[in-house]
RNA sequence: GUCCCCUUCGUCUAGAGGCCUAGGACUCCGCCCUUUCACGGCGGCAACAGGGGUUCGAAUCCCCUAGGGGACGCCA
C-alpha cells in the first residue's frame, strides 16, 4: 500500500506554526515511506475564507519546502461531489432533513447544560420527515445509536468512544453548503488518504468521521492526533504569545531549516540528537514516536538553532537575504559593503538576519550617531592621542584590507605604548557608534576608508569638546 | 456540567522493571579563550505531580487523587 498523507488547512487566517508542525509531520511521513503528500484547502466556510489566507498558506509551504505531490485541491470546487453523496444518503436513509431552527437548538443546548448533561442534538427529526413552512432544513447524518467506535491512534493509542456520546451532526447547512466533518470524509476517501495526521482538537471528531466512512462503504484511514503547541505560560499558543504566523518568522530572518528543525523536535526526538537536516528527518521520523503530551513553544531554542544554521549557511545566499532585510529598513545596499561580505564577518554573531540587519546599519549610512553610553566610557581624553595617531597612520595607508588594518592598529598601540584595548575600543565606538563589533581590522575594512577617517575625526571632535567643557 | 486526553529539570526531551548517583539540548550562572561583542571549550544550578499497590527491585506496570488541556457550532 502506498502511503498518502495530506495537510488540510482552512484559509481563515494566517498559517500558524502549529499547523506547520502537523504539515511537517505529514510531509515527513509521506517522504519517509516513499508516499504521496496532498495539499487540500478546506474553504467550505465561505464567510471566513479569504484569498489572502490561501496565499499565505501557499507562500508558507513554499518557503518551508513542504512540496505537495497533489493539489492544492479546493473543497469549493468539489461541491457537486458532496451534493451527490448527500443526495444518495438522503435517499438511502443514511441522512435526513432536520427542520429545527437555530433558536430551538440553542434552547435545547441551554436546557441540557442546565441539567448537567452534554449538549447534543436530540434527534427530534431523525425519524420523521415533516417539512415546516418557512424553514430551510439542514441535512443531518444518521449516526449509529448503539455500539462503540474504536480506533488505534498512532500517537494516542487505543481510543474508544461510545456512539451514545455522539449526536447526528449537520452535513449540509440550510443553504445547502456542506460542512467540515462531512467534506473531510468524502475527500479523504476519494483522494485515497491512508494516514490522517492532524491536531488533536480533531480527536473528538474522529469517531463520527469513522462512522461516515462506514456509511460510504470505505475503510477509514489510520489516524494520528498530534498534541497542540502551547505558549510559554502553558496555555494554547496564540498571538499574545508572540509570532504564530510562519511568514513572520521568515520576515524576521529565520531560516526555514531552523524553523523545521525546531518544530520537528517539539514532541519528537531521536535519542540525544538536536540538529537534523531535512534528509535526516526524512530518514528518521516516525509518527509513532511522537509524544502524546502537549509541548510549549520556546523562542530561545529556535534562536539557538537559527544561529546554528546561520553559522554554516552559504554567504552568497545569506547576503541576498540580508540585502532584503536592509532594503526593508530603507537602507541603500549599494551605499555599503557587499552584504555577503558583511555576513561572512558577522556570521558567528547573528541570531536572525533581521537582528543582524539592525546591527549593521552603520555600514550603509554616511553619518552615524555615537551611543552616549559607549562614548562616555570609551571616548575619553586618554583616547585622544591614540586616535590621532591612528588617524594619521590610516590616512597614509595605501591598503584597506582587514588583516593589514588590524596589524596597523596593533602597531599604533605599540608605538603609543598602550594595550590593544586602549585603542581598539575607542576606534570601535568611533566607527560603529557602539561598543560591540567584530575585530577592529574587519570592521575598518567593512566601513571603508573615507567613512573611517571621517568617523575618527568626529570622535576626536567629541573628545575635544569634552576636554573643553571640563576646562 | 458531560465526554475524551495529558503529567520527567523553567522549556524541549532521553528513558519500554535492574544499565538511573535520572542522560542530552535551550536558558541561566561561573571559568578559559579574547582589544569589545560573539563563536568555541570546560564546569555548575535544576526534574520523575502526590498517594497507594504489584514486584526481590518502578521514572517505567495497575489504581486513586490533584493539576492541566481539548471537545461538546448551520467554524474548521
Amino acid at each position: 500500500m502506498t502511503i498518502k498523507t495530506r495537510f488540510a488547512p482552512s484559509p481563515t487566517g494566517v498559517l500558524h506554526v502549529g499547523g506547520v508542525r502537523t504539515a511537517l509531520f505529514s510531509w515527513l511521513y509521506a517522504r519517509r515511506h516513499g508516499g504521496q503528500f496532498v495539499l487540500r484547502i478546506e474553504d467550505t466556510d465561505r464567510e471566513r475564507s479569504t484569498q489572502a489566507s490561501v496565499d499565505a498558506i501557499l507562500d508558507g509551504m513554499a518557503w518551508l519546502g513542504l512540496d505537495a505531490d497533489e493539489g492544492p485541491y479546493y473543497q469549493t470546487h468539489r461541491f457537486d461531489r458532496y451534493r451527490e453523496v448527500i443526495d444518495e444518503w438522503l435517499k438511502s436513509g443514511k441522512a435526513y432533513y432536520c427542520y429545527a431552527t437555530r433558536e430551538e437548538l440553542d434552547e435545547l443546548r441551554e436546557a441540557q447544560r442546565a441539567a448537567g448533561e452534554k449538549p447534543r442534538y436530540d434527534g427530534r427529526y431523525r425519524d420523521r420527515n415533516e417539512p415546516r413552512e418557512g424553514v430551510d432544513p439542514v441535512v443531518r447524518f444518521k449516526n449509529p445509536l448503539e455500539g462503540t467506535v474504536r480506533f488505534d491512534d498512532q500517537v494516542r493509542g487505543r481510543i474508544n468512544i461510545s456512539n451514545g456520546e455522539l449526536d447526528d451532526l449537520i452535513i449540509a447547512r440550510s443553504d445547502g453548503t456542506p460542512t467540515y466533518n462531512f467534506t473531510v470524509v468524502v475527500d479523504d476517501a476519494d483522494m485515497g488518504i491512508t494516514h490522517v495526521i492532524r491536531g488533536d482538537d480533531h480527536l473528538a471528531n474522529t469517531p463520527r468521521q469513522i462512522n461516515m466512512f462506514e456509511a460510504l462503504g470505505k475503510t477509514p484511514p489510520t489516524y494520528a492526533h498530534v498534541p497542540m503547541i502551547l505558549g510559554d505560560d502553558g496555555s494554547r499558543l496564540s498571538k499574545r504569545h508572540g509570532a504564530v504566523n510562519v511568514l513572520d518568522y521568515r520576515d524576521a530572518g529565520y531560516l526555514p531549516e531552523a524553523l523545521l528543525n525546531y518544530l520537528v523536535r517539539l514532541g519528537w526526538s531521536h535519542g540525544d540528537q538536536e540538529v537534523f537536516s531535512i534528509d535526516e528527518m526524512v530518514a528518521l521520523f516516525d509518527i509513532g514516536d511522537v509524544n502524546a503530551s502537549a509541548s510549549a513553544f520556546n523562542t530561545e531554542k529556535l534562536d539557538w538553532l537559527n544561529q546554528h544554521y546561520l553559522q554554516a549557511a552559504d554567504a552568497g545566499e545569506m547576503g541576498a537575504l540580508l540585502a532584503q532585510q536592509l532594503h526593508s529598513r530603507g537602507l541603500d545596499v549599494a551605499a555599503g559593503p557587499d552584504p555577503a561580505v558583511a555576513f561572512e564577518v558577522y556570521r558567528d554573531r547573528a541570531v536572525t538576519l533581521g537582528a543582524l540587519a539592525d546591527g549593521l546599519q552603520y555600514l550603509y549610512v554616511d553619518d552615524i550617531e555615537v551611543d552616549a553610553g559607549a562614548a562616555k566610557k570609551h571616548l575619553r581624553p586618554v583616547a585622544l592621542e591614540p586616535l590621532q595617531a591612528l588617524l594619521t597612520a590610516l590616512q597614509s595607508s595605501d591598503t584597506w584590507e582587514a588583516d593589514a588594518l588590524g596589524a596597523l592598529v596593533a602597531q599604533v598601540a605599540e608605538a603609543q605604548g598602550i594595550g590593544l584595548g586602549k585603542i581598539g575600543q575607542p576606534t570601535r565606538v568611533a566607527i560603529t557608534g557602539g561598543g560591540a563589533s567584530p575585530g577592529v581590522g574587519d570592521t575598518l575594512a567593512l566601513v571603508g576608508k573615507p567613512r573611517t577617517l571621517a568617523r575618527i575625526e568626529q570622535a576626536i571632535g567629541i573628545i575635544e569638546a569634552r576636554v573643553a567643557a571640563q576646562g
